[in-house]
RNA sequence: GCGGAAGUGGCGGAAUUGGUAAACGCACCAGAUUUAGGAUCUGGCAUCGAAAGAUUUGCGAGUUCAAGUCUCGCCUUCCGUACCA
């Protein structure tokens, strides 16, 4: 089958070549040990039932890394799965009365089908389905071990809870406080759920960011303030006429001893109790605000050390402005720096005001007042302070203390669509974990009710009593939080099969860490966190032997794209698909003005992340059916930088199937011409072209490996391609010699190329090699071409007269000294005019660059 | 509010280490070719200016011989904010 005699025709080659791909089973993958391993692995998608921009992005990038690491010889595991647990299967059960596994299923084939069409390197026989029992038994049992283990426990925490729809809603489900499906006022609610210790690991989360060398620095930014970690001191200080005492807290041990005041949130028992007291005040409390910035109240502590009494402050801003639960009274100096507690300069600013306007009973700020209070007097640590402090750090009254903004992960879930939580009450009331002969415990099935009010699905309670050694026992009804799910994924995917534990731990050992992890920058904290959490849950039960499960981290940007909308009667925002939007250009003002059918204006919304509630997420499908999976993929990955968003315009991607086409032309072309090569082309002019071009491919090469191996720059990587390609396409053959020449760098773009577009590079590979081997060509080596001539291009000198760019000198190589630069720069007639009756202060000279005059 | 990132021609972007701003591509303009084009090829293209030249990387300062790049202040946009995934 030659289709390169014919026009480029993506349909018929990516078809073809899948179907080729699918029947030799080319991405299969097993356990090499002669090999090195590279795993390679993109976020699991959920399947909301269609494959959006957003993973083609996520999934190109993934796959070009994968292609690539296999051309460098790499054993490659390439792996792909469905995250099939969540939320919107439920939301689509109740609105379309379908179960949500039978959605979930449709909407795997889908997108597997669509997957399939992008031409991804996966090996399908590791494909994993979270919903399923194989799977989730192993995370059942994950949690028994863990609550043996003493780190999941039960406490008392708040859900949103919709009255009317009888059901708990998400976060995004509530809007402006309200249910967004029936707009009814939420309530907080408080019940019993299942958390997981993550606190435990806090400290290990933070201090092993600085193992991951190849993370983006950003995302390990984010971690570590989501983590939280921070040393403050905690001082117990006695309150004065009480028998009570606090824990205030501080940074610097020298505030202690020169403390002056002490300011507590409004959250503080002493803030409430007053609250509950004294009306008058409770007025006042709930009405610090900008203007009354804070409130004296009457309690007052007494200092450990100087034994003198300070007061006691409620501010505004101390619950606001940290997320320490820990924080909640501050012992200050005027002398401290209170921005260590992440309070904004204005708020320190205030303090100190505070601290030294406590005459009054309450401050009103005042802004011209802000500018004379640097005047605040250093105090000195006397002596017999000193060995007070002593003492009081022996008796622990002061101590250093480490606290985290990470709180323990709740996990719980009152939903049906998820694993079922696998404890157990027994007829005592005792919570007991369901042994491992009894795993998984399945989902029930659901009853065929649909009350009216009752937007929830209704499982049969009958399912939910079980025999446990004979006893009859109630299950937990809740289910598991999804991220559960995809905080072990990666290691299951090393033996998708195995039955006798999570996986299996020599399929394990050989493939963990992964190599490269891909997915989107939305995931940068939570899912990312818990990832590395499991890690090293598993770690500890000897399951795996690394600490940290990803080496290589790249958080790709989002897709954007356009949004519209326009506002209804009764004031709601209603999207509308581009499709069915108008565009009218004002000629003399340039702007676009949007219109419907009905001539209602349209408000351009700008660029949004693509969604499906905006109506402005484009289908990969109707772009693989106008340009093909070659064109998406090489659009995709050159139309901007991976971690940058991406903002979706439809009129570039012609750009990319015009390169495909060249290419595909140019080996046409070659190939038709096979045995008339041009003789008589004059030769003066293209002497050394040869070795120019040898050179070229030379450098391309170079530049085209290290964009994409060290800096992840695939756009600058097919820029380069692009500028070779256009070489080549000027290029003429003149002899035999030059032919075999042009041959090899056929071979070559195309090799450089085939992660890209991996399709279209089968086939012109097959042409030109009569071979179906390009999955596994290996990548061009440096120097590929050996130069028998160095060319010496002539360079650009700049010169510059105070840095001002005024002449540029073009000069051989070899040629080149500083003093011969100035010389030559001084004869040029328009240097000349600037230097004219001018003193030369300094001559700067950068090498082969540049040349600065400064006068 | 808090944490993170970004802002460069008409558009997507390039400039990797402070050293020629605008590579590569889209759009546009002109020409060639074709029965035709949403095909192909050649040339032009930051702005102002006839030219010399001047100006230009969100805004305002600063450091430096030299700033898109470093420092400080501000503005705008995007992502996350613990039950969307």
């Amino acid at each position: 089958m030659d289709l390169i005699k014919e026009s480029y025709q993506p349909k018929k080659i990516e078809k073809f070549v899948q179907k080729y791909w699918k029947k030799n089973n080319t991405f299969k993958t097993t356990e090499k040990k002669n090999k090195k391993k590279f795993y390679c692995l993109v976020m699991l998608p959920y399947p909301s039932g269609n494959l959006h921009m957003g993973h083609v992005r996520n999934y190109t990038i993934g796959d070009v890394i994968a292609r690539y690491q296999r051309m460098l010889g790499k054993n490659v595991l390439h792996p792909m799965g469905w995250d099939a647990f969540g939320l919107p299967a439920e939301i689509a059960a109740i609105e379309n009365k379908i179960h949500p596994e039978e959605w979930t299923k449709k909407n795997i084939e889908y997108m597997k089908e669509q997957l399939t069409k992008l031409g991804y390197s996966y090996d399908w026989s590791r494909e994993i389905n979270t919903s399923k029992p194989e799977y989730y038994k192993w995370e059942q049992w994950l949690f028994t071990v863990l609550y043996k283990k003493k780190l999941a426990y039960k406490k008392k925490s708040t859900v949103n809870w919709c009255p009317n729809d009888k059901t708990v809603l998400a976060n995004e489900q509530v809007i402006n406080n309200k249910c967004w499906r029936c707009n009814t006022s939420i309530q907080k609610k408080k019940i019993y759920q299942w958390f997981l210790k993550i606190t435990k690991y806090a400290n290990q989360l933070f201090n092993d960011l600085s193992l991951l060398k190849q993370w983006p620095e950003e995302v390990k930014k984010m971690q570590k303030n989501w983590i939280g970690k921070k040393k403050i001191i905690e001082i117990t200080i006695s309150l004065f006429n009480r028998n009570e005492k606090i824990q205030v807290y501080t940074k610097k041990i020298n505030t202690i001893v020169e403390a002056t005041h002490i300011i507590i949130s409004k959250n503080h028992w002493i803030s409430k109790k007053i609250n509950n007291k004294n009306k008058e005040n409770q007025i006042n409390i709930n009405k610090i605000d900008i203007n009354k910035y804070a409130i004296k109240t009457k309690e007052l502590a007494i200092h450990p050390i100087t034994k003198k009494k300070i007061p006691i402050w409620v501010v505004n801003f101390l619950k606001k402005n940290q997320n320490y639960k820990e924080i909640n009274a501050i012992i200050c100096s005027p002398n401290d720096s209170l921005e260590e507690f992440n309070f904004k300069k204005k708020d320190y600013v205030k303090i100190i005001q505070l601290i030294q306007n406590h005459k009054n009973n309450s401050i009103v700020l005042n802004k011209n007042k802000l500018s004379n209070l640097q005047e605040s007097k250093k105090l000195s640590v006397k002596k017999n302070h000193l060995i007070i402090l002593q003492e009081l750090i022996k008796q622990k009254v002061i101590q250093t203390k480490t606290i985290f903004k990470i709180k323990d992960w709740g996990i719980s879930r009152q939903r049906y669509w998820g694993t079922p939580i696998p404890m157990y009450k027994n007829k005592n009331g005792k919570i007991f974990s369901i042994p491992e002969q009894y795993l998984p415990i399945v989902l029930p099935k659901i009853k065929n009710t649909n009350k009216k009010n009752e937007k929830k699905i209704i499982f049969s309670e009958k399912n939910r009593k079980f025999l446990i050694n004979g006893e009859e026992v109630q299950i937990e009804k809740d289910t598991f939080d999804t991220f559960i799910e995809s905080s072990w994924y990666y290691a299951r995917y090393t033996s998708p099969n195995f039955k006798k534990g999570m996986f299996d731990l020599q399929a394990a050992k050989y493939w963990l860490p992964i190599d490269q992890y891909i997915g989107g920058v939305e995931h940068a904290t939570m899912h990312l966190i818990y990832l590395r959490f499991f890690h090293k849950l598993l770690r500890d039960m000897g399951l795996v032997d690394s600490d940290e499960p990803v080496k290589n981290l790249l958080c790709q940007g989002m897709v954007l794209s356009n949004a519209f909308y326009y506002i209804k009667k009764d004031g709601t925002i209603k999207w509308i698909p581009k499709e069915l939007t108008i565009i009218k250009k004002d000629k003399n003002k340039k702007i676009k003005n949007y219109f419907l059918d009905n001539g209602q204006k349209i408000i351009n919304a700008g660029m949004t992340k693509m969604s499906k509630s905006k109506k402005n997420g484009i289908d990969p499908k109707i772009m693989i059916e106008k340009y093909g999976a070659d064109t998406i993929r090489l659009f995709i990955m050159f139309s901007a930088p991976v971690e940058a968003s991406l903002e979706w315009n439809e009129s570039g991607v012609i750009g990319s199937y015009r390169f495909i086409k060249k290419i595909w032309k140019i080996v046409q072309h070659y190939k038709k011409n096979k045995n008339n090569y041009i003789n008589n082309i004059n030769k003066t002019e293209n002497d050394n072209s040869q070795e120019k071009i040898k050179q070229k491919v030379n450098l391309t090469i170079k530049k085209v490996t290290y964009d994409i191996h060290e800096r992840k720059s695939f756009n600058t990587a097919i820029s380069e391609i692009m500028k070779l390609v256009n070489e080549l396409s000027k290029y003429k053959i003149k002899n035999q010699k030059e032919k075999s020449v042009f041959h090899q760098i056929l071979l070559l773009i195309i090799k450089m190329m085939y992660p890209f577009i991996p399709h279209v590079c089968f086939v012109l590979w097959n042409s030109l090699t009569g071979r179906n081997n390009i999955d596994h060509a290996s990548w061009p080596k440096k120097n590929f071409f050996e130069i028998n001539e160095i060319i010496n291009f002539k360079i650009t000198i700049v010169i510059q007269v105070n840095s001002k760019i005024r002449e540029k000198i073009k000069i051989k190589k070899e040629t080149i000294s500083e003093e011969k630069i100035i010389f030559l720069a001084k004869k040029s007639k328009k240097i000349k005019k600037y230097l004219k009756e001018k003193k030369i202060k300094k001559i700067i000279y950068i090498k082969n660059k540049l040349l600065n005059f400064v006068i």
